[in-house]
DNA sequence: TACCATCCTGAAAACGTTTTCATCGGGCGA
DNA sequence: TCGCCCGATGAAAACGTTTTCAGGATGGTA
């Protein structure tokens, strides 16, 4: 067991407890040679401070809550490295929890983070507008930066892309490079309003050109996308030729569904993403998507957010930049075959 | 800010501080009443007990340190929700900490887990037979166990599959539909000892069918596979036909690499990966691999380690069963044509 | 020599809990 | 009635730090 206190390199290094402490953390408040003898002592006894009993006192704990949906999306994943990374290089700490997407655990798991008196918290919620964590943390004024949220309160900052605008880009190129009939498929909207935003974006760009926006295809989110709903696309006068997808994920599982079923992406059926994983681009065909910085959002926000405990005055939302990533399964779109003929699965010959 | 302290709630419920965190903890030891009163006077001033303050007292903070190579790679990130799901049943904190497989941080961010004075930790290793880290906690009896890692030392409690044998199982199966000629691609060895242990299974498997092992292909982890690599497993007197990748993301990065060059998978080479990550299920070609169940992992080595703190004996290191994917990127070998072409990727004609 | 500023150090309080120990009142057996 | 035990409560110590405050030594100046 580390027993070793402040107290017990103190008396190795015979001075007083207080001077040990001055002479780890503001060493130009002590002689050079009580310096040296106290870190000696310190390293001979293996001293390692204790960051309950600092915390205590200092009644701040150089720590950060993260709050997000999962990490299984790696979205999340690379945005949780940036905020690993940032906070690490200004000496914080992370208590990392998700909610695997359970809105009505969002409160609990921010409670217990708060219990552990985290200075500041990075989030990412269902829904920024309607949040009963962000009432309560509002409420009691505990500093956060959500990410990927976008807010229509403006005092609950955000660090994001724009999700409509982006959303609206990656429709527009589709229809600048042909495509007339196209679907949006989305996950449970109930689960994040970035979704929604780019169900916004996707509507835009639709009306933009004149063309009818169709509603969205809901799919449940993280399981083999069912062929009905690809079939869906597929059938009635107007068979969509392009589908956006609200996320990779979602992408890449559709275009397996899509050629499972015999077709060919892009020719038969172009497909965009929204997030880019760096896996879409290992892909092949690669996924064409809409690519956002994660881990600068994560760094971010964790830069916001120290800001902020620093003092500084909130500031306004970050909107980071965004960008389309071409990839391979999207492609201009040709007249098809008169007779549309579901061929089975690509077995060689 | 929240300033309300057990003592502000003793004033409120007119009862003494020490009863107040009685009738919080211990409403055995509180009459009734009083404890009602407590709960009404701490709920109205939405008093949130302090864990640093607890967790100074108690000499104990129920928290686990956990330190992951990455989350990028999904077996990780899925690991960590288990060990999440499990440390919270069990009214344990988490605190994650990640390496991005740079060895030379395994110790800092090790000590920085210490100086919070985690319980225990759970933790991914390079190297489980030789770590600084671990030297470190063995020499200061801090308890641990390994995921994924194992260990040579027994007494270096560990939970993971088989992984010599997953991987002679994977290769075997290569080898009981036909293939003679099989090659195992894998990052960096140094960055993993269970990439070392799958190989030892794949000579394990080619020499008990009196097949010759090939040296491995090591190639860069987390980036497009160099074309130039998978080209040097297709030359030669004996090209392979089919390749054993040491995990999923790299097998999946194979395959497009393969279809890439114009090649049909499986028919002109079949890939195994390792790990059973669920994308690479949703994947057309399904990918063929060995499934390891990462979060039962994540709680397995939860309920060890907690089980350890309660003061339990170490116990032996525990195996978790694996099992194969069949998957579509593995198929029965057949003889190739005489004279392979090289065609151009699978555009439609 | 007397005085003051400066530099270094130590004693002690404080952070918010839990827990030990002591106290008090009342019920119960003898 | 006395003595005991038990249940309920409070006072105070303890956990390991940081920081305030005060004091002692030293050196420079008048």
């Amino acid at each position: 067991m580390d027993r070793v206190t402040l107290n017990d390199v103190a008396l190795r290094a015979r001075v007083s407890l207080a001077t040990v402490s001055r002479a780890l953390n503001q060493p130009a408040l002590v002689r050079d040679s009580t310096v040296r003898r106290v870190r000696e002592a310190a390293a001979d006894l293996n001293f390692r401070p204790n960051l309950v009993g600092r915390n205590l006192r200092a009644r701040t704990t150089r720590t950060l809550g993260v709050v997000l949906p999962t990490l299984t999306n790696t979205v999340f994943a690379d945005c949780f490295q940036g905020i690993e990374r940032a906070t690490r290089l200004q000496h914080y700490s992370v208590m990392l929890t998700t909610t695997e997407y359970r809105v009505e655990d969002e409160l609990a798991v921010t409670e217990e983070l708060l219990r552990h008196r985290v200075d500041g918290l990075i989030l990412t919620v269902a829904s920024a507008a309607e949040s009963p964590v962000l009432d309560m943390l509002d409420c009691e004024k505990m500093p956060y930066v959500l990410v990927y949220n976008q807010s229509p309160r403006p005092h609950r900052q955000t660090v994001s892309v724009d999700n409509r605008i982006a959303a609206r880009d990656a429709v527009g190129h589709l229809i600048s490079i042909g495509h007339r009939s196209i679907r949006m498929v989305t996950g449970d909207f109930r689960e994040s309003d970035r979704a929604q935003l780019r169900y916004r974006g996707y509507r835009d760009a639709m009306r933009a050109a004149g063309l009818v926006p169709q509603p969205p295809v809901e799919v449940p989110l993280h399981t083999a996308v069912a062929s009905g709903a690809l079939a869906q696309c597929l059938r009635g006068r107007d068979p969509a030729s392009a589908l956006f997808c609200s996320n990779d994920l979602l992408a890449i599982s559709v275009v397996s569904g899509l050629l499972r079923l015999g077709l060919h992406v892009p020719d038969d059926m172009s497909v965009v993403g929204f997030d880019g994983v760096d896996l879409g681009a290992l892909l092949y065909p690669a996924l064409a998507t809409v690519v956002q910085p994660s881990r600068d959002i994560g760094e971010s926000a964790v830069d916001t957010l120290l800001a902020r405990l620093r003092g500084d005055v909130p500031g306004r939302s970050i909107v980071l930049g965004h960008s389309l990533r071409i990839g391979e399964t999207a492609v201009r779109f040709a007249r098809r075959p008169t007779s549309q003929v579901i061929r089975s699965p690509n077995r060689r010959k």
